[in-house]
DNA sequence: ACGGGCTGCCAATACCTATTATCACACCGA
DNA sequence: TCGGTGTGATAATAGGTATTGGCAGCCCGT
């Protein structure tokens, strides 16, 4: 607001109400150990009202050392489960009066997304989906960070229960009778997808079911990965009667290559994704999948954060881990005896 | 980055170069102006890189008035266009030095976001997907505002073509030999959708085809609207043999109506969409739809958000209306004699 | 020798708020 | 009367940078 070409200050409104500038800060900011006459206090902000001010909070982080604001930093769009973590961010950050500074990195250029919030004084720092191992180390230094689906023993961390969600992914292709299980996700990548990988992987053979290295097949975490990936399994002559993807994106390409291919879902094959994007209940057969709470993932970790930058200097909050839970629709169904996977 | 307990500032780079704080600041700022020895400054320039020095940019931006910040206002991410506009927008900001603060603001409280974003002295702001006209009148004074495809004659303005994405929708339809068709949209909403309807009739009207009331069917712009809105089309004795939805959230709930009601696309119905999501493809036949160029609105309007701020009183630049174009995929094909809207 | 212009740098100050230390004052009891 | 106490507000300053105006010193021409 402005009156003419004249910014409002507080200098202004101490002008006017007769105080110094020191006395309507003390009053603006209600500190509870401000002792100001309450004639005086309710004087003031019936002008502070009035003329419309209200603090600059660059002056104000420049002195307090704090610009409430904190930096979230995703490698792309390309994948909902951002934009589901971002927008869960975004609201309890808005709420509690912090600003939320976005920013896309691709690999190359999170180093110098960091430099660019840290000269903004930035309150701290969400990470997903990049592996916090993979950057310099000290490019975190002196910040106060989140960690998103990466358990790290340097960073509090939140994440969806990744091992649990390869756990139960298992446990229910097992319980519908399929014993030639696939497995697609990509290689050297986020924790997430490993761990979800892994506890696929052990908990079959933990009931006695292994799963050939011609069933675990690599590709970008992408539409188009699984799709490729999906393709070169239907194209074996004992294909698997189900697959497991690392996330949903991957599992809706392949139940692309499945329609292309001419293969139903889930009577030849049964499909499971991870994570449970909005895309899921779009393609016919609806893609069965392990939901995770991905807006409540971004939520948490903003919370957490705050607690972080509150009490400066204590103890860093413990991690969570949050639940995952088995989302049934129809991409998946009891093994076939009659289809082209089972010998 | 600090030394110890000590932040590096300016003036301690100044203390080591042996010159003086304002120097440093000349020096940095490769002002062109700055009139400096060239060994003093390549002395100065060596320190700061030594003791890592990089200035304040909420110091900077108290005593400069400015923020390097922009603000983007969404109405959430619901609808994947959005992402993609601010996806465009966060890369061309970065590549400039701004910051972009991202507000998802329902229809109430996008007045507190911009209050926020006004106490951060923000340079300027983005909104999307919510109609300016419906703001209280003194909101947005005083500010730098891009908006996204909606006319304004107090703002400049980054749009797809919507009127002229309606008549195309109309003559690919017609050419298709299509004369019942019916249009799916949201009621009172922003612009674009206002426009690709009018569009949409005017150009059927000028061919001789008129829309007959019930098949303008008003929904939500979202999946569910179009679900509905397409089983209702779908219940009726001489339902319409193609339908032109208002984006392509809409189109694909429809699509998914027509795949549970057994409706064969385009055998017995087109379908076509607008905005080209990546959703478009995943679904069996693959969604028509007439492609707006959504990450280059999110660009482009940060392109001349930084116009407007770096020359300052200068005329707004003018707006710009970007071309879209029909991409034809699985949900258009010839209208069929015998289905069962030809009567 | 002297003045003018140019070069290279600095002192001072603005930007706006929050915090700390201090001060004036009234009141009270001894 | 005086020292002590609590109240209500203020002066001074920090915080880090950019900008304005100006001060020296030097070169050069006359």
């Amino acid at each position: 607001m402005r009156i003419g070409k004249h910014r409002v200050t507080a200098a202004e409104v101490a002008k006017r109400a007769g105080v110094s500038q020191p006395t309507v800060s003390l009053i603006l900011s209600r500190n509870p150990k401000a002792r100001v006459a309450p004639e005086t206090r309710s004087r003031v902000l019936k002008i502070a009202e009035e003329i419309g001010y209200r603090p600059n909070r660059l002056a104000q982080g420049l002195v307090r050392r704090r610009s409430f604001a904190l930096g979230v930093i995703v490698p792309g769009f390309d994948n909902p489960f951002y934009v589901s973590v971002l927008s869960g961010a975004e609201r309890v950050a808005a709420e509690a009066g912090y600003a939320v500074l976005f920013c896309e990195a691709g690999k190359v250029d999170v180093v110098q997304h960091l430099e660019a919030l840290r000269d903004r004084q930035i309150d701290g720092v969400i990470i997903a989906g990049i592996a916090a191992t993979t950057l310099p180390p000290r490019a975190l230094d002196d910040l106060n960070v989140v960690l998103i689906n990466q358990p790290s023993d340097r960073f509090p961390t939140v994440a969806g229960d990744s091992l649990k969600a390869g756990e139960i992914a298992a446990e229910h292709l097992l319980s519908l009778g399929h014993r030639r299980v696939a497995f697609i996700g990509p290689a050297n990548s986020i924790p997430a997808y490993r761990f979800r990988e892994r506890g696929f992987v052990q908990t079959l053979r933990a009931a006695g079911v292994s799963m050939p290295s011609e069933l675990l097949r690599r590709a970008d975490a992408t539409i188009a990965g699984g799709y490729t990936a999906m393709r070169a399994l239907l194209a074996m002559p004992d294909h698997p009667t189900a697959v497991f993807c690392a996330n949903d994106l991957v599992a809706l390409g392949a139940h692309k290559a499945c329609g292309a291919a001419g293969v139903q879902l889930p009577r030849y094959v049964s499909l499971l994704g991870c994570d449970d994007i909005e895309m899921d209940t779009l393609v016919t057969p609806e893609l069965s999948t392990i939901a995770v709470p991905t807006r409540e993932l971004g939520a948490r970790a903003v919370r957490l954060l705050l607690r972080q930058i509150e009490h400066e200097g204590a103890k860093p909050p413990a991690s969570q881990l949050l639940p995952v839970k088995l989302v049934q629709r129809g991409t998946t169904g009891p093994v076939n005896k009659r289809n082209g996977g089972a010998r």
